[in-house]
DNA sequence: CGTCTATTTGAATCGGCTCAAACCATGTGG
DNA sequence: CCACATGGTTTGAGCCGATTCAAATAGACG
């Protein structure tokens, strides 16, 4: 029987991390993971500290983003439950991490945690790959941003989120960022990305429910647009 | 004493991958090296093969790619001495990698690597930093697609090379690779790179000696504008 | 209901793309 | 050695897509 301090292990099956661990491996993890909990607009990560912990995503959504001295701004990622964060395998982290609401994350010492990667061959198994599904993210956003136009851009966002909400009942997408953060991560203006979502939509690609909710009409040219293949 | 089969040691110390390995452990990564040559233009690894080999560029230049159904294309990187190729944690490969000149590589099985790796603490750091540069250089370059104005890519990409470079005697960058290939890596056109050249010329930053060949007038500026923190 | 912010829409400008021609270096055959 | 062909690069002109600046509209919240 866990003990009273044990978080039950359902709590950890939502990320692929922890996926084929077994009972003792998931007790091992569970002592040396803290929970966090951060509200809207707070900020997880700064740029340039030294990193020091890696987090997995229980709910809401995170925002990771790069900032440089000029004052522009590049959006790498969006996170949402099950996502790791921190994986990086450098001194320091070379993004911020904010949320853009309430979030719920677990929370380990990055050293602690490599530690117990070293000795399970599942969970090393298992960091391989997540490590290397950011890599081939980034490896898709960097084809969008350099070959692709702006409308095709944010169908590739749009398919992206997609995938990530199909468990949710219906098909609408909720937007959760906001125009400013799409424009950063697609590499856009704000007024750009505003008439793609209006040429989407003359194209009856999708449906403008509200400005954060969208309804997809066609996903078959949606993901055409958005591939990166 | 090594036996004759065993390559020397030195051959191994142009990687960072190899940095701090005590002679053992070198002996071991020797057994396991295989020598490979390639010709200008060959390709050492095709888009959506088989993962199965991991590499490290003895001498030489490769370029890895990314082509998409529609035969668009998106250069990833430039590889030199030193660098390594394959270091994909995923079943395949999402990339192609050609050889730009005659280059020779170290070849390794990518399972017996690993398992090398599981056994080595050094090797195992170096692997966690290596990936870690490869996936710093990637959001640099993404940074650079989503941010920057074509003159500035064209310093980003002059600066990365310079880095690579400036170990040999002379300021002078060699460009080995086309202007199309630059052109793909930068997200451009070749006519908008070949304007870009004129433009960075005009502005004293640079002198063209030969289509492939650029001196570099003023690093101070050039970084400025390369800079992607 | 009014204020504040986010988003959309419009008009003008600019940067990068397209298409076309010129230029240049290299190599080949007469 | 020169004439010519070839592929890569540069330059020019016009066009188109994305940005900029400005104004209108829509939502969120007191």
């Amino acid at each position: 029987m866990p003990s009273p301090a044990l978080k039950p292990p359902e709590t950890f099956f939502h990320s692929r991390l922890f996926r084929g661990l077994g009972n003792e491996e998931l007790a091992d993890l569970t002592a040396i993971c803290q929970r966090r909990r951060l509200s809207a607009g707070e900020q997880l990560i700064k740029q340039h500290s030294t990193a020091q912990n890696v987090y997995v995503v229980v709910s809401g959504t995170l925002m990771i983003e790069r900032l440089s001295r000029s004052g522009r701004r590049q959006v790498i990622a969006f996170a949402y439950s099950g996502d790791y964060i921190g994986f990086t395998n450098t001194e320091e982290y070379e993004y911020s991490v904010v949320s853009l609401r309430e979030t719920e994350l677990q929370s380990f010492v990055r050293r602690e945690f490599l530690a117990l990667v070293d000795q399970s061959s599942t969970l090393k198994a298992n960091a391989r790959q997540i490590g290397g599904n950011v890599l081939a993210q980034t490896l898709d956003q960097l084809f969008a941003l350099g070959q692709k136009k702006a409308h095709e851009r944010l169908c590739f966002l749009l398919a992206q989120i997609r995938r990530r909400q199909c468990g949710t009942q219906n098909a609408d997408i909720e937007l959760i960022m906001s125009r400013q953060d799409i424009a950063d991560y697609l590499g856009l203006t704000i007024e750009t990305v505003s008439r793609a979502f209006a040429r989407l939509k003359s194209m009856k690609l999708i449906e403008i429910v509200s400005a954060h909710r969208i309804r997809i009409l066609d996903h078959a040219i949606l993901e055409e647009l958005a591939s990166v293949h």
